[in-house]
DNA sequence: TGACAATTTAAACGATTGTTTAAAACAGGC
DNA sequence: GCCTGTTTTAAACAATCGTTTAAATTGTCA
């Protein structure tokens, strides 16, 4: 009988943690989670393995069932002190009293920063598109509470900057076409090493520089799109 | 002792097939490969089972080992047949006499295609998608003999409607803006179900309207941009 | 038909997976 | 000291993986 829906073994039942988080604490339930995260991002949920989250936790293979109930429980447990996490270390710009030119800008330079990090908690980035490409059930709550405030953000800037009023849809658009250049510095990073040579990455494909290019891009696009004609119909 | 590098079995040794597909042969060689390919892409290169193939294919497990050598054998097999497949099925556009305007249309026409299209053989772009984020020895030749080319066209045709001349990286950022802005719809199809609801995503979401708006976003980039001021100096 | 190679089959192999077990180690209160 | 509940441990479990084996089947040509 697998579990993971609460009831672990009968004895621990999940302590809880008043410490909101494991990050510096060291006992075996700690160590699991600061294992687990990176393994799980490098090799997928299903492709991690029990036994080398607790060899690189050095704890017994047993202790993700004792704590954790199993396997899911465990990823779980990631995901949510992963969302925590981040929401505190990237938090949404603050739009007021500024040029939607100024917010607009801030808003790509934190999305390529939430992409592009590779410093500690790269692992995090990795993971999160690990879910976007494989979707688990957790999947859409974290679209929810992680990526909408910054969509609906992204779309209230960009109603600012177009000159007429354009129906939602052609907004949601623009707000694509700005998440998806974002996105794809990492999605695409595996291509773009083939296809760049390294000295010219090294120049021109950092954060900042980036983050201006697709800026200019879509204020480029914002000062000359126009409500388009309706959209031929469209039969299937 | 794995092989996958050409010695199999001693008997069969790839038999050639003159006849480039096996799209209609019924024989087991063939019937596996058909098999493969979508639960290659489904379940991921070590997610999926040479068991669930075979058993798709309704044939036996040792037939993997006896026609490909082994699973990494038949993967191979699978890319390869499916690059010849793709490249037919979607050409490059013809370039040569066309505004750069129209082909500039013509290329997010083709690349939003290849994503998009959920018709029989979208298992060809989930394969495809998954070597980018998990890539395997295979991706990088994926990369040269399939991006490589429309990107290349994607560069000249930017390099047409830029009015001043730019520095090749910054005419790539703008290759990478539109590939992305492409990309992200197939990317981020699972977080655009969760954000935009269904009724709008059936009208505003097809191929034609997709491409008319990111090739709109590009031209009026095109005709923005300028050369930027040189980056500042960046030390690491 | 009979001989021989090509192919398919059922069964097993060894390795690895997540999970469980039962005993050992540890903690704190008396 | 002993007792009790918690945590850790080594070992085993059943399931599944890719792969191999050796026999059975099929096809082909003399």
């Amino acid at each position: 009988m697998a579990n993971s829906l609460g009831k672990t073994a009968n004895p621990p039942r999940m302590r809880d943690f008043g410490n909101s988080t494991h990050e510096e604490s060291n006992d075996t339930h700690s160590r699991i989670l600061r294992a687990a995260g990176p393994v799980f991002a490098a090799r997928g949920y299903s492709g991690a393995t029990v036994r080398e989250i607790c060899s690189s936790a050095e704890v017994n293979v047993a202790s993700v069932g004792y704590h954790f109930g199993d396997k899911l429980g465990l990823y779980r447990q990631v995901i949510h002190d992963l969302r925590v996490a981040r929401a505190k270390r990237f938090p949404a710009p603050n739009t007021d009293r500024q040029q939607p030119e100024e917010t607009l800008h801030a808003l790509v330079h934190t999305l390529l920063s939430r992409m592009l990090t590779v410093e500690e908690s790269a692992w995090e980035t990795e993971l999160l598109m690990r879910e976007m490409q494989n979707p688990t059930p957790i999947f859409e709550s974290i679209v929810e509470d992680f990526f909408r405030p910054l969509f609906d953000q992204l779309l209230e800037t960009l109603r600012l900057l177009v000159k007429e009023e354009l129906p939602d849809h052609q907004l949601q658009h623009l707000a694509f076409s700005t998440v998806g250049q974002c996105l794809y510095y990492r999605v695409g990073a595996e291509a773009i090493r083939v296809l760049i040579p390294e000295s010219e990455r090294q120049l021109h494909y950092e954060i900042g520089s980036l983050s201006q290019h697709i800026t200019t891009v879509m204020l480029a696009a914002c000062k000359n799109v126009s409500r388009l004609p309706a959209p031929r119909e469209n039969r299937d």
